[in-house]
DNA sequence: TATTGGCACTCATAGGTATTGAGTGCTAGT
DNA sequence: ACTAGCACTCAATACCTATGAGTGCCAATA
């Protein structure tokens, strides 16, 4: 079993590791941290912390390095966030202030957190599905074609042109607007799609082909599936740590182009809510378990964000697996919670 | 001065400089090009070519590798743009074939320009201000609070929050709406502005301040910024083609992240259609050319697109100064040219 | 005059060997 | 339980020596 030292040891372990990138020695863990032991003894519980497979040493005669379940323990148990220093704090008020637009205050949003943790910055986009409904439009365009608008209480706009098999005229268009409207406001999305049907038939014989048709319009844009998008920001930054990675970043980036694959580890993330160790309200992916997604020697740490009727997605940051985890967690965390009171302001 | 020859020594020069990244030698150019000198006559010709400093040896006794006036003399006089195959227009029209907002043909022409080129794909926003107006619309969200939404005929659609001083009614919103819609559709976007007060001065006095306030969130959407974005895929090739590069490629992901730069090169660009030499309307910026920008070390070559009343905006391709020209060019200008059939079918 | 064969010269690259030193595991002693 | 000491390992470094692709130049040739 690993004593309370040795945990101490790897915590020291994976600090220094973290911050100069080279095998951490015995000598040098004496020498900087202030154990009151000798170099041999913490010798003796390196050889337990790599009998428990927590650290590993890359040649016989070598310092040692986290393993995966190393960082695992790390974060679970050991890293403390600390919070972001006043300096930040208002270096991120002042990049989010300025903006207006949703996509603008998402944007800045996703470039301060790229910039706070020199990482890959990432923010789901604001799931319409579990999102309220606000507002619909339909917008005469020209015979036969109509935009159809539909506004989230998050903010989010999403529009579609429709292209009609049958004529309309305005008053009609104002009517099947006001009665969408009656029904749906206020309705979460995900619930919107089950009543469309009865609008339809809400209207007398001669209306329905048109009713229909725009109703499905709205039902399209609900089902759509923009929502499963990520914003992002600091894809330089993965450039920048491209050592701490064994093989090339080319499949690695191509992944996260993909998005495809992100999103799934977003969702599973979301699902698990990751045990409730502490206050771990930022789950942590570490290394091989992202293997699946084809993001092998990364780490992704994401929390979620939303007002306060709960939260709509969730953002956070891709890294190398050698990455800062305390002050990662704690940006990640921050950021999370200046996006969800400039969403609230916004709605 | 350099002969027939010698110009024809270049382009196999630049070609299997291209396909190999090795610095080609005499040798190697009399045995895969048939020339029908022998090594020696083909050496004198790069020494006069090596004065013209259109190549250069990496050290004394290496093969020539060609600079940026090389290249420059290459794009300009001896490229060949072959048409695509088949099967690449094939692939394009599948691709570009399922799209339906503007957002998604944007997103999947890019995306297949980058897979075309192996190289970062970029398109410029349709830019609003140069686009016509074909619909506006305010929607009511709540007291005090408007949605105002633009949409061009190029099919993109702009929108904002705006949140009055003043209390409205639906009526006095329809009226504004019928009023503006009358005073503005057609009219190309950067005209409006100036005609803006006289629909503000149409109206009588008790609408004065909601039609002044709602105006002006018209005029701001007009002025925005939006339209100064690229859209962009690929950034990933940029990695694999790293050693490319003398030092790290960090500062130029930066420069292409950042966006502003290249915003500016593409100005440039446009600006000046680059001479008349021959067929080229696809513009080539190289190496060095692009040093103020940030981007010493690669080449962008762009191209204008858009409907058949002129170019709206441009798009292209970013990547290192070795690069296969022909078949970039190529790609960029067929690219442009679905892209702006594409869009003359949405508008 | 343009081209060619021949040749000495250069210099990056690759391979081989010796040296160094950080760091370990182990054992015996406190 | 901890520590000092010591033999051992092995990556990294330096240094040396081919090797060979490729050049520039010159004299010979068409």
């Amino acid at each position: 079993m690993v004593s309370e030292r040795g945990l101490a040891v790897l915590r020291a372990i994976v600090q220094d590791y973290v911050a100069t990138r080279e095998p951490v020695g015995s000598k040098t863990i004496v020498d900087k941290h202030r154990f009151g032991v000798s170099a041999a003894t913490i010798r003796n519980d390196m050889a337990l912390l790599e009998d428990e497979e927590l650290i590993a040493a890359p040649h016989t005669s070598s310092g040692r390095v986290p393993t995966d379940k190393g960082y695992r323990v790390f974060v679970d148990q050991l890293a403390d966030i600390r919070p972001l220093s006043p300096a930040q704090r208002h270096a991120i008020e002042i990049f989010l202030g300025e903006s207006v637009d949703i996509d603008d205050v998402l944007t800045r949003t996703v470039r301060a957190l790229a910039q706070l943790t020199h990482q890959v910055a990432l923010i789901q986009y604001p799931s319409v599905s579990r999102a309220r409904i606000q507002h619909l439009e339909f917008v005469a365009l020209a015979p036969r074609r109509v935009l159809t608008v539909l506004i989230a209480d998050t903010g989010v706009v999403e529009q579609r042109v429709v292209e009609l098999s049958v004529d309309y005229d305005d008053a009609a268009l104002r009517a099947l607007r006001d009665a969408t409207n009656a029904a749906l406001v206020g309705m979460p999305m995900a619930d919107a799609s089950a009543v469309l049907p009865a609008i339809v038939d809400g209207f007398p014989e001669t209306l329905r082909p048109l009713a229909g048709e725009l109703v499905e319009s709205v039902g399209a844009i609900i089902g759509s599936t923009r929502q499963e998008r990520l914003i992002m920001a600091g894809t330089a930054n993965l450039v920048r740590t491209e050592h701490d990675f064994t093989g090339s970043i080319f499949p690695i980036m191509e992944a996260i182009e993909e998005q495809v694959e992100l999103l799934k580890l977003f969702g599973e993330m979301a699902a698990e809510q990751h045990g409730v160790g502490g206050n771990r309200d930022v789950s942590v992916s570490i290394g091989r378990e992202n293997e699946p997604f084809g993001l092998a020697e990364t780490s992704v740490l994401t929390t979620g964000y939303g007002a306060a009727s709960g939260p709509v997605a969730r953002l956070g940051v891709l890294g190398p697996t050698r990455m800062d985890y305390s002050t990662n967690m704690a940006a990640v965390r921050a950021v999370a919670r200046y996006l969800s009171r400039a969403l609230g302001d916004q709605a």
